[in-house]
DNA sequence: TTAGTTGCAAAGGCTTTGCACGCGC
DNA sequence: GCGCGTGCAAAGCCTTTGCAACTAA
């Protein structure tokens, strides 16, 4: 019954379990990535900022790079905009980024399995994992809301 | 004759093919690019120094903005790595990328036309382009080589 | 107790912006 | 001649680093 993707465990345990020790910057962040899938650092803050005293940006950061060092978390850096942050790791999964605004969705593998993985050739290169993006514009940006 | 990737015509003539006006600055990061195929902002600059009396980063980075804009350069942006340019536009190649020294090699697509370019679930999103990236340990990183 | 974390402050890398002069067309 | 592009300078954004005090285990 566990969730793989560290979503239904109670925060705590989920940072405990990924051999961190367990913080109130650390517990918020985490329940702040639950509420906002693909949050950038500064998301993250402004979600944090009514739960702590002082909530600081280092904190965040030092958090969210704990969790991604710690396999919790994954990173995701649309270029042209700051880096995003996610808690479904693992499952292969892709992204729609949207050029306009920076949001991110996520797209599951096209084919099952892993599609794109294998290189027609590596150049020598030891290939650690593939990442699909999808780049175009988001329903909202197209409709003019921008 | 024509080559599509603007790599073996007078470097003039591409450039105002595209429809920008003709610059020393211009011409000598067209050719760094040519001789760099994955070259950085500060990697063009060191190139065209020697080929100006006083280059200046905004104009390499002028240069390579208005590249990408006219569609003559594609820009690449590895995660946690500064920009890159390269000039093959429009032929559907995907990138490694070393996550050490984030050095960067092309590798022709899989599929010979589109694999992942259609995600299961466009979201609503109207989708440009797809981008592959796969991310490794280059030949030299591996090799300890640093 | 003791190492890992926080918070504050400041620096750092990369890229963009503003403006006057000069050059391409 | 007109307007775009250059060069110089400075600012900007995002992220990281350094260090004293604190706290989880």
């Amino acid at each position: 019954m566990h969730a793989h993707t560290a979503g239904t465990e109670d925060a705590g345990t989920v940072i405990r379990a990924a051999g961190l020790r367990l913080t109130d910057p650390r517990a918020a962040v985490l329940d702040a990535l639950r509420d906002h899938p693909h949050a950038s650092a500064d998301q993250v803050l402004a979600e944090v900022a009514p739960k702590l005293q002082h909530p600081s940006v280092q904190s965040v950061y030092n958090a969210l790079n704990d969790f991604v060092a710690a396999g919790l978390a994954r990173r995701i850096e649309p270029a042209g905009h700051p880096q995003l942050f996610e808690l479904r790791v693992g499952d292969n999964h892709h992204h729609l980024v949207c050029t306009t605004c920076g949001s991110v969705r996520d797209v599951d593998c096209v084919v099952g399995e892993a599609p794109c993985l294998t290189p027609s050739d590596p150049r020598g290169f030891l290939i650690d994992e593939a990442e699909v993006t999808f780049w175009g514009t988001c329903a909202a940006c197209a409709a003019g809301v921008a």
